[in-house]
DNA sequence: GACTGCATGTAACGAGTTACATGATTGG
DNA sequence: CCAATCATGTAACTCGTTACATGCAGTC
């Protein structure tokens, strides 16, 4: 349950309102945690109810009022403690991976506007972590400085450095995904250029481009197989 | 829901039990979409309802049977029209880079133990997916040569090629990984030697490894701010 | 008086996890 | 006959998404 943590982690630098909870997920941290009010609101009650986080209702206006929530003191054991443990790994689930090992049923323009997003997606994140890390770095990132402020000046050049070289990770990352997805544009042409001169002597198609679908296996009622094919089908055993 | 998606990527290789499918997502499919059968049955059934596939019921031994699925032309459209789409990205939630972001909460040698997970877990990735790789180029992967078997072979070249790159992705991101992690330790040794090397006078501690936390603002009851330092914050403003 | 921002939610649903349940079949 | 593997699930739960709901506060 990070959520949990990036909540507390919020709070480590500094006492706040939910809604300010929300608009920190939302600006700051959306690009490594994602989470909507819709979600931070009923985890601040849990977590109040388990007593890691304790509120103060602050005035608003002069009739409205707001709930400021900081750490309590096993709220702070606890987020140390996590910050302590190592991470386990989720498992595996890649939507675009999955995609690519398909991209042979997709046209060669569906294959390119996929790579083609691809690089658009991480381009724009590169250019949010890069500025993020150049604030950090600046020391005028919101919670850096906040959390600066009531850390010893000793532990300043690990915090910003820490914090620094976690977006860097991030950073690195995009530009892998995006040194990947040009490689696929240009597989792409290869395998288009390929395809076209090969298809000399072939039947000409109206949408050349398309690779042929199952649809060239239409042998009776839909593609129901003969159960002699299907009786002892153990390929899984083969694997490995 | 690209669960649902994988399941009909590999009835597009061949029709299969739900046994099978759930065999190919532990072995073949766990590094790139995990799933476990609690999921896979109830998906199945629930696919079929939408009329994606249909099932046959074959005999098992003397007594027993079991359903094979296959797709039916609307779930062989559905597959097709996915690969033709443009994947949604994702909200990013990434634990790892979220815990680095607070490492400075963490001991140097729970940072360290950290990064060192991080360098073993990709490490065996890396190990699973150049395996991976090598099978579908020497066209022995299990999916891989169902898929050939029944796709004309003008296509083969670029169904393999399209397999191979998208793990190639991975491999890639798994590299790239491991350099961060690298370089995540180094900064930790840095780090460390300068908080040893600056601590000449400074008060000895137990754990000098470690940094020193919110225990030393231990003003009053627990960490409840004071009210006037919370009316009127309003940081968020000042993001971006 | 209308609009933007502040502030806090709820309800219904879908996706995924954990743990458990059950029985047939095959190979030694 | 015993173990591994084949085969198929269910129940309870957590996490996250989508869509909606409500009202005060400040400002032009």
């Amino acid at each position: 349950m990070s959520l949990r943590h990036a909540m507390l982690g919020l709070l480590y630098a500094s006492p706040m309102s939910g809604y300010e909870l929300v608009r920190y997920f939302q600006r700051l941290l959306e690009t490594i945690w994602f989470a909507q009010s819709s979600q931070i609101y009923p985890e601040l009650r849990k977590m109040e109810e388990a007593g890691l986080i304790a509120a103060t209702v602050a005035p608003r206006g002069q009739h409205a009022t707001k709930r400021i929530y900081s750490l309590t003191e096993e709220g702070l054991a606890t987020f140390e403690r996590w910050a302590n443990e190592v991470a386990p790994y989720p498992p595996e689930r890649d939507p675009v991976r999955l995609k690519a090992l398909y991209a042979h049923v997709a046209s060669f323009a569906a294959a390119r506007d996929q790579f083609q997003a691809h690089i658009v997606h991480y381009q724009s994140r590169l250019q949010v972590w890069h500025e993020r890390v150049k604030q950090i770095r600046a020391r005028t990132a919101p919670i850096t400085a906040l959390t600066l402020e009531r850390r010893p000046p000793e532990e300043h050049a690990a915090i910003v450095a820490f914090k620094a070289h976690a977006v860097d990770g991030l950073i690195a990352r995009a530009k892998a995904e995006i040194a990947w997805a040009r490689r696929g544009l240009r597989l792409v042409d290869e395998l288009e250029a390929t395809r076209l001169a090969g298809a000399d002597g072939a039947a000409p198609d109206t949408t050349p481009a398309r690779p042929r679908t199952h649809a060239d296996r239409r042998d009776g009622r839909g593609n129901r197989p003969s159960a002699s094919r299907l009786v002892d089908r153990r390929r899984p055993r083969a694997v490995q």
